[in-house]
This record gives C-alpha cells, structure tokens and sequence, in this order.
DNA sequence: GTCGTTGCAAAGCGTTTGCAGCCTA
DNA sequence: TAGGCTGCAAACGCTTTGCAACGAC
C-alpha cells in the first residue's frame, strides 16, 4: 500500500459510505461509480492488503464468503437479515459464555451471529 | 436415499464413531478404511443427501467450509480449537441475545462459536 | 524514470455434475 | 432385470496469480 491509487481510492470510500459489511463483489459494483474499469482482481488483492495494513476487519459470517468493515471499532457482532442478506453491526456482548465451556478448554474468544429480519424487510 | 450400499454405510458409521462435526476430506478418508476406492463425489452427493433426509446436519462456521455431524440432538453450539482444528460439541445457550437486537428487527435464530484449545491441546 | 499497481486471462481449489458401468433390491 | 448409485473426469464458481502495460511519486 504505497501509492494511493484511484482504484483504491474508491474502495476506501464505498465501504466508508457502506456502514456495514461488504463483499467483494458489493464494492466492485459500488466503486465502478467512481473508478468505471475496475477489476475484480485488483478489488480482491487491495481488500487483501488492507486487511493486512489494519485499515479493514474481515467479517466472516457461517457458510457465508467473507465481507469487509472499516476496522478500529471496538468488540462487536453481527445481524444477518435472511430476507435482503445485508449483514448489520451489533453492539454489546451476551452473557454466560464462560458458562458454555467445558472443563480444561481455553476460551480465547467467541463469535455471535444473530439471525432474522431487518427493520425494512420485517415491515 | 433408497438403497443401502456399501459406501453409504462406511459414510454413515465414521459420522456416527466420530461424535463431532467432520468435513467431506475427513469424512473421504475415515470411510475409506472401511471402503477403499470410495470416491471423493460420493462423499459429497451421500452428505448432501443425508442432509435433505434430516439424518444428518450441516454445520457451518465462519470461515470454514461445512462440516457434518449425526443429526437429532437438542440445539447446541460449538467450540473451535485453534490448536487441532477439532470441532466439538457445547451445552446450553448465551443469555441476553434478545437485548442485542436493534429496535424494529426481529430475532429468529442464532448462532455462537467458541475460540480456544480444548482439553488435550492446552495441556 | 522507477517500480508499485492494474486489468486481463489463465491457473487454482474445492465442490458439483454428466455419463457409462455397477450392484442393490 | 431395473434403475438407483458410483467413480471418473470435465465443468463450475469464486479467488488468486502471471505478466505486460500503466501511472503515482
């Protein structure tokens, strides 16, 4: 990440303006607006790089192909609408996860995902 | 699923000895002891199948590819031990997963995974 | 001008599918 | 014997990589 490209440019500000996780194939479509003639390769390898630069968090959700978040946000989980598969930002943290372990494991660190449908598609 | 082969049953009885989640590869190479020559394609297509006829259930965790475990069981959760890849089984649910969901979005399901070492790996 | 970056196309990789032969019922 | 099932190899879809041209510094 040395030079600051109009294709790179572009991803940075669609997931800025995104406010929530993004796949690869979301940014290349959103960041064709602003650089038309992107390639999905160079989507792929700069989401790469920033991710390993620390500018983004990758999200992986079950079953589902990673997406990608501006990082620097403190501990948070994950909203999967099923009906628009827009995956949304939780705040907060359940309870009782210690409880869960069994006897001997090392619980480093957790995931949740929580299921359902979004305050536009459950209207 | 209307006939009992010889391939189905290999597959079958590895998923039952194992008692937790595998994946096709580990399931391919389990089953083979019991029935060399057995082909990867099977594998998939006797999972699959085994899924669509509620024998067995199709875990899937962030970032990895499904995994298999017998079905029939209470819901549960897993744990991930980052040492040996293993998959095993949780007891019991987190509380307050209905406080982390935004005002105007309906909850449905969840899902929760550990991260850590299991017993034999933080020894 | 240098050399990091890009777009294209080819290569990878895990999974799925078409098909002729096999084997269960 | 019928037709569901299997193994092989080809096809797939998504991601990664090789390479020559491009363009940020």
């Amino acid at each position: 990440m040395k030079r600051d490209t109009r294709q790179r440019q572009a991803i940075r500000r669609v997931l800025e303006d995104a406010g929530r996780p993004l796949g690869p194939h979301e940014v290349l479509e959103a960041a064709r607006e602003h650089h038309a003639g992107l390639g999905i390769a160079t989507v792929y390898r700069t989401l790469k790089a920033m991710v390993e630069d620390g500018a983004l968090a990758q999200v992986e959700l079950p079953g589902e192909p990673p997406r990608y978040e501006i990082n620097g946000k403190r501990h948070h989980h994950h909203f999967h609408c099923r009906a628009c598969d827009r995956v949304y930002e939780l705040e907060g943290c359940p309870e009782g996860l210690r409880g869960l372990t069994p006897a001997g494991f090392s619980l480093e660190s957790h995931e949740v995902v929580l299921y359902g449908r979004c305050a536009a598609c459950a209207s």
